[in-house]
DNA sequence: TTGTATGCGTTATCAT
DNA sequence: ATGATAACGCATACAA
């Protein structure tokens, strides 16, 4: 009969207590070199692996962090943007000894609240990074902080950054630039596919839009708007009534890219062409704004760096000493990024 | 002080026995209605939640399963391919009362086999869904099966399949039906991105490709090919030494989507008419092909549906009753999706 | 049908 | 610096 070794295993062939065996592979300093090096060796030769299980179970803690998303489990696979923010988030796991775990959360159910709160209170990680919509609910937010549990908000808006941390962009200034580069280009008429309600951060890159318009004396009805939910096909369907609209913008601004290669979609099937006959931009620079023709100026969102950044932040807090600080929101800078899907606009 | 409630706490609030609460909790038959109800509502009013961590360590399971995919951390997220792979395995997962944890093995590290094995020793789960290209490492299934450990290979080729379950489509035959349906059209040159050495199905995909030519009659120089490794940059480098070839082929078979849209790419970029000038298509049909312009002939691999297949598989092997049975393969259907990047050649 | 007792493999507490 | 011992919360064999 072989068993797979326990630390008693390990105790027994090294010759020392379990205490020191659980000290060494714990990396605690009141350990001597010598024995130290004789406990490496044993569990070297006996293949030994700690138990996460019972780890978990004796120290309390499973070092699990867990990324929460919103998906419709039917619909679209999720876009680049959860995959980038998956893949930094990882990243600093690695490096910091965390285990990350991802949930998907559909967003439709009438119960999301109560499954994110499951998994703290079920004990399945000791550590949330929420990501938009759930990192602005603020009902949500309150009952984590009742419980007094380590939260990192992605993208979140005023409102959420006073009840918890968070990490991302300015998403005002981020519409603001756009709108202000879209014009020193010459762009005068403009279109706007808005994200979601609820996402704070899309009314915040269009509030900042409107303030570019006012801050270049360009208020009043310079410009459409319509509605997608951040998706391809809401992309495709918003355009034609943006561009048929009697203002007839010449530049179209999305609130992500996903929205707007829909939009490039559009304008492709009704023969138009980009940038000659109409610019389009995007927001959050995801890689597919690098792979449609032409490629998509748009507004660089570093959402792996994002991802990174909330498990750092994540992880101080797990160090520090004191019970919980006063949230802080760390903002991380964007770019417009200028390639193909933008010109000055052509004059008829 | 208010500890969280524990089993013995249901059990005494209800004036049961320990046992008794865990059989209601885990949906044994032998315990009556009232009783069953009884502890059903104090579970409620205490709102308690089984200690997973506990749950394991007495169990000896954990119900969790692990999706393994190749990463770099560095490079782009992974493609759609994988997402799908994940929805389809979450959704099986949700259904099957399993959890689901993805594990990323960077694929140029020198030890991937033994991270992947280090998942098994270190019981950080009870089941593997092995992606390409670990699905094909045969090194590395002997030693899996050396520990009688639940795996399910996704895509694998011949030689894996002789060693573990295995669920994909019929890369041959899909190369063969795309190829066919190129020759139907009018196609006689053609242009072909393999994807990466050991990779299996990619190989395969060819290889259907190849007989496809012999059997219309157009073995000998009917083609020219370039390796590129699944992503959308190789795709955009391969595609120039094709068309340029003194072959001039008409038409480009790329080995999965990604490298299809940097076909794509790069026939915009030389000014290129698709279809008009070059015909192109991809393979895996995942979402890019919908949303590039024009919309992407592929075919078919239902991602989501072989991820739902996998672990349903595993699920099944889990409750069998013998220990291990032998290696079953499923094989989902697959289908030419034809949609605007291809029309007949355009003879000159 | 129900309850009792034991063990899962580790960390934490407290001695030494 | 090191070790003995007590939790940790649950499942399960066994007894009733």
């Amino acid at each position: 009969m072989n068993r797979t070794p326990t630390i008693d295993d390990v105790a027994a062939l090294a010759g020392v207590g379990r205490t020191t065996v659980s000290r060494v592979l714990n990396g605690s300093p009141k350990v001597s070199p010598e024995v130290r090096e004789r406990v490496l060796k044993t569990v070297e030769t006996l293949n030994y692996k700690v138990n996460r299980q019972a780890r978990a179970l004796a120290g309390g803690r499973m070092h699990m962090l867990a990324l929460v998303y919103a998906s419709d489990l039917d619909t679209e696979p999720n876009s680049f943007y959860y995959s980038g923010l998956e893949l930094g988030a990882l990243r600093a796991c690695t490096e910091l000894g965390f285990n990350l775990m991802t949930q998907a959360v559909n967003q439709n159910a009438d119960n999301t609240a109560e499954q994110i709160l499951d998994m703290i209170d079920a004990r399945r990680c000791d550590g949330l990074i929420l990501s938009p919509p759930f990192s602005d609910d603020l009902e949500l937010l309150a009952q984590i902080n009742q419980r007094n549990f380590p939260v990192i908000c992605i993208s979140s808006g005023a409102g959420s950054q006073a009840l918890a941390s968070g990490v991302g962009i300015d998403d005002e200034a981020a519409g603001y630039d756009v709108a202000c580069y879209l014009i020193g280009v010459g762009h005068r008429r403009f279109g706007f596919i808005r994200g979601p309600e609820r996402h704070v951060s899309a009314d915040d890159r269009f509030t900042g839009f409107l303030r570019a318009l006012t801050a270049n004396g360009l208020a009043g009805e310079a410009y459409v708007a319509e509605r997608g939910n951040f998706t391809f096909h809401s992309g495709v369907e918003a355009f034609p009534a943006l561009y048929n609209a009697s203002l007839r913008p010449t530049a179209i601004i999305c609130g992500n890219d996903d929205m707007a290669v829909g939009a490039m979609f559009s304008a492709h099937r009704m023969g138009l062409d980009i940038p000659g006959d109409i610019s389009i931009v995007g927001f959050d620079d995801t890689p597919v704004s690098e792979i449609v023709w032409p490629p998509l100026t748009t507004v660089r969102h570093p959402v792996k760096q994002i991802g990174y950044e909330a498990v750092r932040m994540l992880h101080e807090r797990d160090q520090a000493t004191s019970a919980a600080a006063a949230p802080q929101s760390s903002v991380i800078p964007h770019a417009v990024v200028a390639r193909e899907s933008v010109s000055a606009p052509c004059e008829r």
